[in-house]
DNA sequence: CTTGAACCTCTAGCCGCTAGAGGGATTATA
DNA sequence: TATAATCCCTCTAGCGGCTAGAGGTTCAAG
């Protein structure tokens, strides 16, 4: 049994965090303290770490939720888990892409030499996007 | 002189969006209509133009008001501008590592075989963060 | 002159937290 | 045991960057 201040340091996940996944039915509201304080098992330590270890791959509360609700039926076929993981996978591949793209450009632009706004390329790339080297 | 439903088909962005875009002061409030309609000109156009570019290049509003600012004062220095565009890109650069990063794992966890939750690898990644391949 | 699309303002909502006010509980030390 | 320091409670409001909807007005084509 552990504090949410403890939770919250074994864990790396802030205590209002903690409070807001409670609220939005990602974890269970846990017993209380005489005092009406919150008190954590392992389990919650368990749970609160699969959640924060899913939003650092940048699962949305909603696939949380969902990936969590497969996780207490081990009996179902994983389609599903692997259906929001491979929609993940994609998500970030494309996003890869794109911040690949804007990291040319930006390359491109901060190679300016100008001393003065009038030739800066900063200025001039931003404003016309004709000499940008992709779409984006 | 062009209404605000134009002004958003000319530049991609749209109309309750170029709105905000004025109660933020990113852009100047246009002339109006008799009866009160929004009336760009083509300097409104230009401005838009570069804010959406901007954008596009994940540069915050913030940056981007600097950024405006900057290109009004042709004779300035560009350092400044060039400060916020190299700080875009080291944080691009950084983005993109971490991107790599979860690709990797994401990666290894769709590769699951396994008929049911019990045994999913999707399931299993998440829960224990100790089978991670790297940090993040 | 009528109709229908486009426009207006205003308020509220989205996500995923984060901050602060104003209080009560717990724990370490004197 | 008293007190101080630290923790915790609920509640509300705010962040960025939009987006949606209500309820009303104006514009432009036929």
């Amino acid at each position: 049994m552990f504090s949410i201040g403890e939770l919250s340091k074994r864990t790396g996940v802030k205590i209002p965090t903690i409070r807001y996944y409670e609220q939005m039915g990602l974890i269970d509201a846990p017993e209380r303290s005489e005092g009406n304080q919150r008190r954590y098992s392992k389990e919650g330590l368990q749970r609160l770490s699969f959640i924060r270890h899913s939003r650092e791959l940048g699962f949305s509360i909603e696939d949380i939720k969902g990936l969590l609700e497969l996780s207490q039926h081990p009996e179902k076929p994983c389609q599903d888990a692997d259906k929001i993981a491979v929609q993940r996978l994609s998500d970030v591949r494309a996003r890869i892409a794109k911040l690949r793209r804007l990291e040319r450009e930006l390359k491109r632009i901060t190679a300016c030499q100008a001393d003065n706004v009038a030739s800066c390329a900063v200025i001039e790339s931003l404003a016309d996007h004709g000499l940008c080297d992709a779409e984006h």
